[in-house]
DNA sequence: CCTACCGATCGGTAGG
DNA sequence: CCTACCGATCGGTAGG
């Protein structure tokens, strides 16, 4: 029986393990880090309770550890499709992220976690703050180095400086996210970030 | 004893309503509707949990009578800046905007509020989730018609239909008070939000 | 608007 | 002695 799963008796452990996670993005999705319960992620995830806790022993780390995946996969799709160098390729850089929001469509719960965490996550005192602040350091850096490098070219136009644009992109996409979580039928991502791209990045309306 | 409080058995009550409704605004700001407690509601207000529910019969109630008193103080705000009637007076609506946001500043709870719910009330079964779905889809009506005044006095300078400027100025608001109140040292709302405005809006720059 | 409580459920841990 | 769990239950606290 050779599967594609790893050998040895870990195989099933990290099988487990993923069911678990996957239920976190469904219950914390659903109710926040406060108001989902340990037990009903377990009945989720189709294991008992304390099956649960032998894999991650609190609360507080099935937050961290779902917080986790979703970075690496993030990171495991920019870095194949080559988005993740901000200074060679500009316009690769944005349309790699906007090609990220547009496959989190296809996962809504994804966008419901992002969403939930960082709305509760803005009191200092939640588990997530200090991750969720320094998500949102990072977002704003990258963006601020792809439209100064596409300044640089004379790719940009926009009297805004790249800072604040780079506010503003951010900005930008987790609002529309909210808003598309909440009337998915009058709200299309994918076509107002590409439109508010376009309108200060010529560049990207060949593409 | 002829004080500024109205006559009668109300007065108190009132008075208490008020604190009651002040303490919800810090514990849901907080911890979010399901991470809040009415036990602890009762505490920040100074009266006892039974007493609690004398004023509001459940939890779910405290939630809808917040939102409201909200609404109520920005609905007065903006109605004595004569910003309510887009199609007459569209620079004047932006501003009256802007200065909500600004004004907004000074109490960030009331910001911390309406983030960490609308986060919450992404998911369907949200007590509130009915309230931030009308509420999002009013902003955006009335940005639309805001655009669509200036489109038609020749005042707007985007390649953006005015739908389009209308759902990116309601997430661009709300993405940024949420980046705000992560790190307030190196975002400035009413900066970010103004510049934005007057690239589209070459008529906002003078004001 | 208080003291005194309820049915249930919370996050986490015991022994096996 | 390891892993992957189970049924039962801990001391406290939830909304009402």
């Amino acid at each position: 029986m050779n599967t594609t799963r790893p050998r040895g008796p870990y195989a099933k452990t990290a099988d487990v393990q993923r069911r678990i996670l996957e239920a976190c993005i469904d219950a914390f999705g659903e109710t926040g880090f406060y108001g989902a319960t340990t037990k009903d992620i377990a009945q989720r995830a189709g294991i008992s309770h304390t099956g649960l806790l032998h894999h991650f022993p609190n609360k507080e780390t099935l937050l961290t550890s779902v917080l986790e995946l979703c970075d690496q996969q993030n990171a495991a799709f920019l870095r194949s499709a080559h988005a993740l160098n901000p200074g060679a390729n500009p316009l690769d850089a944005l349309t790699g992220m906007l090609t990220v929001v547009v496959e989190s469509e296809l996962r809504p719960g994804i966008v419901e976690l992002r969403c939930v965490l960082s709305g509760e996550a803005t009191s200092p005192q939640h588990p997530a703050h200090d991750y969720f602040a320094a998500r949102s350091k990072t977002a704003r850096s990258f963006y601020a180095r792809v439209f100064s490098a596409l300044a640089k070219q004379g790719a940009l136009e926009s009297p805004l400086d790249p800072e604040a644009l780079a506010s503003i992109t951010t900005a930008l996409i987790g609002g529309l996210q909210a808003q598309w979580l909440l009337d998915r039928a009058s709200v299309n991502l994918e076509i107002t970030i590409r439109a508010f791209l376009q309108s200060i990045v010529p560049g990207l309306r060949r593409r």
